[in-house]
DNA sequence: CAAACTGGTTGCATTATAAAACCAATGACG
DNA sequence: CGTCATTGGTTTTATAATGCAACCAGTTTG
């Protein structure tokens, strides 16, 4: 009846999806990398109710990856920054991001693009290589056995 | 009161997540990339209830990142095979699972380390990249405009 | 000091999820 | 060839999560 939970699970996958695999969550990580930080800035770009934007900073806040300090600005009311733990994110984000521009559009339809702030050019297409910079295709790894520890 | 969908937002990653973004489809994908393509294999391995378990399969074959086909061994059920959409997911999957090793395990514990076949080393951790191949850091990159096509 | 804005909380309707029971079609077995 | 177990689901029912709207308190604005 209750959400399965993951958070025991010994796969490191679940154990994310356990933290950030809900509907919302990545999207509130997401504007917080654009710099997004107030309670309405979130609700207005999300268009999310206002009690599950507050259940769901409560629990990024909990879980570490958003931190909850005064406002900038010098009003009363608080900033929701990214951690450390949060920005580490950004590989998640990247990822979700490129498979949605290629698979997410039709042909006429267009995205704002992420670039290099540096050099306007766009990002890279994330690749996952092995120890010697090699890219690998999914096929190339395999998941060993948990080591036992005694 | 029924889902939020995010299938028209103007955010690839808000498309993705419409798609995959629930608690059970990436999980689905990563035991296919591990292999599993039988119902009963992924029920026993994820723990889901089979009335979920059959209704995910079925949006991800209707989403194109799944296949159903004839199964290998002869007999007259149903494989759930990756498609090139779906093993596109790869860098998703990975990231996730970068994540988990890094935040969501306590120093006690360990989980099974996923290495390259060929030479049984962990996989790198996944960098963001600009165009000619220098890690970028969130701040490094910027949203451009929608580009309108007119 | 009244009005409006920000940042929430509360209550209720609806939907999704979970667990278990049930069922049809194979396949195995005598 | 008939019985039984297994696989792959569907149905049923209960509970939790979601979404919406109304409400409210503390702040800022005029």
């Amino acid at each position: 009846m209750k959400r399965t939970r993951m958070d025991e699970a010994s796969c490191p996958i679940a154990r994310t999806l356990d933290v950030v695999g809900d509907w919302w969550s990545l999207l509130i990580v997401r504007d917080a990398f654009l710099g997004k930080r107030r309670f309405g800035e979130f609700q207005k770009s999300l268009g999310v109710a206002k009690n599950i934007l507050s259940a769901r900073l409560k629990t990024l806040v909990a879980d570490g990856i958003l931190a909850s300090v005064p406002a900038s600005d010098g009003s009363a009311f608080n900033d929701y920054v990214l951690t450390p733990k949060g920005r580490d994110l950004f590989p998640v984000v990247i990822a979700l991001r490129q498979w949605g521009e290629k698979y997410g559009f039709s042909s006429g339809e267009s995205f704002p693009p992420l670039v290099d702030a540096a050099c306007g050019k766009p990002v890279a297409p994330l690749e996952v290589r092995d120890a010697a910079g090699k890219p690998l295709e999914p096929q190339d790894t395999i998941l060993l056995p948990l080591p036992q520890e005694a």
